[in-house]
DNA sequence: CGCTCGATTGAGCCGCGTCAAAGTGCGTGG
DNA sequence: CCACGCACTTTGACGCGGCTCAATCGAGCG
C-alpha cells in the first residue's frame, strides 16, 4: 500500500534487512546496532523506554507475565519488524532475543522530534501502531475463539506468510515459545504438530523445521 | 499525564461527556452527533472508515467474528472513549450500540489533516492508539492466562475503575456480551457471579447491578 | 560415548462447554 | 390492574478438550 509498509511488515529473513533506517520515504533515522544472544533480554517490563527497536536479523519475542507468573508471549518479531514503541516512556512488556539477533536501537527522542516536525513521519508511526493493534486484535480472537489445533494452524499460516518461504519454514522459536504465544502447553502444541503430520498437512524434517504440504488444509483447520 | 487523557480515558457516565470535541489542548474538532438504538450497528467489518467515533453517552461494543461465526468482543466503549480509528480506511471490526447511545462522528479526513498540520494532534492520535494497544494486550493476557472466575474478576475491576462509581456498578451489557468479551459462555459467567456473591465478594441487587463489597478479594481472585 | 535439554507420547483428571429446564423481570394487551 | 409472553438469567447434569504428571525419545555437545 505504501513504501514504508514493505520494509516494515513483509520481510524475508534469509536476505537480512540490512539497513538501520526506520521512518518515511525521504526521511531516515539511523540507530545504533546491537547484538543480543539467545534468550538475552533486550528490555524489561517497567524499564524506561528511551529506544525504539527494529529487528535487523534474528528473531525477538515480546511478552508479559500474569500475576501468577505465567508467561504470555504477545508477538514474535522478525527482520524488518519494529517493536518497543511506548509513547508513555515506560515499557509495558519485555523483549528477549529468541535467537542470536541484531537489533537497531533508535532514540525515542529522535523519533518524537521527527514525528513532531514531519507529518509523514508521524503518519508512519501511526500506521505502525495501527498494524500492531490489528495483530493484537487478531491474536485476541485466536486466543478467545479457537481450539488448540486451530491455533497452531493459524500460527503456522501466519509464519508462512511472514517468511515468504516457499515450502519449508525454519522456526526460530521453541515449542515452549509457541505454547506461550498460543496460550497452550508444549504437550498440546506437540500433539497438534504430530496430528497434522499424520494427516499429511505438514512434514517435520526436524522439530524446528516445518514443511507445509497442504496449505488449504491448514486454512480449513484454522477456520474450524 | 496530559489534558487529553482525562477527557478520553477516565470518564464518568452519569454526568455525560457532553462535548463533541476530540483532539489536543487548543485544537478541537467538532463532529456530528448521532443517536443509535439498542443493538444498532454503528459500522460493520469491511465498511469504509471515513469517520472516527467518540461516545458521548451510552455504551458501545466493538467485535469481530471468527470464521466459524463465533463473536469475540474486543472492547467496550464508555462515554469519552474513542473508537473506530482506522488509518487504512477500512473497518477491521464492527461496532454496535449496547444501550441507546449518542455518538459523535468526526470525518477521518479532518482528523488526518489536523494530524498532518499540527504535531500536537498527531501526538494525541498516537497516544490514543497506544492506549488501545495496551488494553488489547491486557485483554490477550486475560484470555490467554486466566481461568473463568479470574477473567470475571478482572472484568469487574476494570469496569469499576472506568465508572468511577463508589460501590455500585450498573452494567450496560448483557451476560452474553460479557461472555463474548471474556471468551466464556453465559452460563460460566453467571456461575462466576453467583460464586462471588456466595463468597460475599460482590452483591447482585439485580442482574445488571453489581456492588463490589470486597475489592481486595476481587484483586486476589484476579491474580489467581 | 554419555550427559543434558528439548520434544514426543501416554494415562488420567478437571474445568469449562453443552444441553436442558426452571426462574425472573419487563413490556404489552386484555 | 393483572395475565401473558418473551427475552434474559440462573441452575443442574454430563461430556470432552486440553492440562497435569510421568516416562521415553532424540539431538547436540563435551
Amino acid at each position: 500500500m505504501r513504501e514504508v509498509k514493505h520494509s516494515l511488515a513483509g520481510a524475508c529473513p534469509p536476505p537480512t534487512v540490512s539497513d538501520a533506517i526506520i521512518l518515511g520515504p525521504g526521511l531516515a533515522i539511523h540507530g545504533s546496532r546491537m547484538r543480543f544472544g539467545r534468550n538475552e533480554e533486550i528490555f524489561g517490563e517497567g524499564e524506561a523506554a528511551d529506544h525504539i527497536c527494529r529487528v535487523v536479523s534474528g528473531a525477538v519475542r515480546t511478552s508479559r507475565f500474569s500475576s501468577d507468573g505465567r508467561r504470555q508471549i504477545l508477538a514474535f518479531h522478525l527482520p524488518g519488524d519494529v517493536f518497543g514503541i511506548e509513547p508513555g516512556g515506560v515499557h509495558s512488556l519485555s523483549a528477549e532475543a529468541i535467537t542470536e539477533a541484531e537489533i537497531s536501537l533508535i532514540r525515542r527522542s529522535l523519533v518524537e522530534t521527527a514525528a513532531a516536525q514531519d507529518a509523514r513521519a508521524a503518519r508512519a508511526l501511526i500506521e505502525l501502531m495501527s498494524r500492531q493493534l490489528t495483530s493484537a486484535r487478531e491474536h485476541a480472537l485466536v486466543l478467545g475463539r479457537k481450539g488448540a489445533s486451530e491455533r497452531v494452524a493459524a500460527f503456522l499460516l501466519q509464519l508462512a506468510d511472514r517468511f515468504r518461504a516457499h515450502g519449508e519454514i525454519s522456526l526460530p522459536m521453541s515449542r515452549s515459545d509457541i505454547a506461550d504465544y498460543l496460550a497452550l502447553t508444549i504437550e498440546t502444541v506437540s500433539r497438534s504438530f504430530t496430528q497434522m503430520e499424520r494427516d499429511h498437512t505438514i512434514e517435520l524434517p526436524s522439530s524446528r523445521r516445518v514443511v507445509v504440504c497442504d496449505r488449504s488444509a491448514l486454512e480449513l483447520l484454522q477456520a474450524a
